[in-house]
DNA sequence: CGCAGAGTTGAACACCTTCAATGCCCGTGG
DNA sequence: CCACGGGCATTGAAGGTGTTCAACTCTGCG
């Protein structure tokens, strides 16, 4: 593998992006330096690990790589596909901390391109731009979250699952108590979401009605045993990114006094 | 409901972006200005649809809402649920015509932010950070459209469109002739992007074989009839957000000196 | 009142899995 | 050199999760 047989005007980079947004060849010119720094990589090598904290980002300039997650402790889940032109992490400069494993499919050649190069090209000095950039991003995790739920959770775990989480982020906004939030989702709802019929919502509901799991009353979920359902779907907030788990504090209150 | 009840402390998009990066005070008083214009929104009612070039940013206040894409003319797949303090469609000021439809869930309130205030205030005139936005905000559609597939598409039409996707992308790059590309996936890789066993992807190869759709040879992809193919699991390229389609003189110049 | 949509339950069926067995290719080591 | 092991690929048979079809109740609403 021989990085010096790509002819720059095939920089996989700038090919991919004459389908998308219009550039200059200063532009382009800048992009084909960040890919300066190249490395090859075997089959199955990982190039980013979960909870890894990035040290730069990576672009593929040869070769097939793949994005997974692990669930319950050994089913794997792909949830992309990376070919060249692609970054893998772009991510990591807003998220931190990966929610997903990356790992060569192919050989491949990457650029290894520091994390401040990026960086200051893309934000120079607006917090303002991070905030709503990681504001897309976390939408983008929670996506890879349901994609790995829907491939490898059987349909009872993916709706305990959608439940924990939908328990946790309204209260990050305080709109919902310790054990119990809103829930205005009626089961044809619930069907389109899981990939399931009404008819299989309404036995799974059951079921965890009778399990103790959950209860559902007035279009509100309560949970009697928070930690008994995380367990019973794998639950792991980490791929909602926050900074800061929501403060009890602030759940209580607004437990207290109602959404 | 009655926009006016919300004591700014608790403007949720302020609230959530506590749990993500740090902001100061001039910061969130430029958040808190940009929901200023409020519009109350009945369930069931669309905020976005599909094909829409947006007018504007549209932010939750109260309520929930949620994003679906209609599969095969017809079936519905919900691939996120919007809650207060979340964002409908930032990615409208990069990616253009939406992809899929947003609808409000319960009443909602919802701000709607002009695309320009949004826009200055992310790229400045940064077209680099723009094009690498762009990036992300493609593979975050490509993940949509895999989870709409996981959820409404039978495994042989998963197949059939992840085979579609691959065939194109690998086309944007230069990679692949009009009717073949490079394929370096086992069947177990297979099974794992499409939430599958392998027993089961090797039956379905079989059959799409026999169908004549497709061939396969030497970790190579062969579609003797791409439209048929195309026509067979609904593939429509607009997730891919291409500006331009593929150059059919390039990919007869890559299908003649191949890959 | 009648109707539309939500929710529930039963029975038959289908898609996909699990278990089991076999052949293939290829790299490794006795 | 050939035997062995490991991963890939294929096929059959049995079983399970989830679907389809059908019937029924309940609620809210014009």
């Amino acid at each position: 593998m021989d990085a010096t047989v790509l002819p720059s005007r095939s920089n996989p980079l700038i090919l991919r992006l004459r389908h998308g947004p219009d550039l200059d060849a200063g532009d382009r010119a800048l992009l084909a330096d960040m890919a300066r720094v190249k490395r090859s990589l075997d089959p199955q090598q990982d190039i980013v690990r979960a909870g890894d904290v990035a040290a730069g980002v990576h672009l593929i300039l040869e070769g097939f790589a793949f994005r997974y997650k692990i669930i319950d402790d050994g089913q794997r889940q792909i949830i992309g596909l990376l070919l060249p032109g692609d970054f893998c992490d772009l991510q990591s400069i807003v998220l931190g901390p990966s929610d997903h494993y990356i790992a060569a499919l192919t050989p491949c050649i990457v650029a290894d391109i520091p994390q401040e190069q990026v960086d200051s090209l893309v934000f120079r000095d607006s917090r303002l731009a991070r905030a709503l950039w990681w504001a897309t991003l976390v939408d983008e995790s929670i996506l890879r979250e349901w994609l790995a739920s829907m491939g490898q959770r059987p349909a009872d775990k993916r709706i305990a699952h959608l439940f924990c989480e939908l328990l946790l982020r309204q209260q990050l906004v305080g709109a919902a108590g310790e054990r119990d939030c809103p829930l205005p989702l009626t089961q044809p709802m619930l069907a389109d979401i899981l990939g399931i019929t009404t008819i299989h919502v309404s036995r799974i509901l059951r079921d965890l009605r009778l399990a103790g799991l959950i209860q559902l009353k007035d279009r509100r979920l309560y949970i009697p045993n928070v930690a008994r359902l995380r367990s019973f779907c794998d639950f792991d907030p980490a791929y909602l990114h926050l900074v800061r788990m929501p403060d009890p504090d602030a759940v209580e209150e607004a437990a207290r006094t109602g959404p």
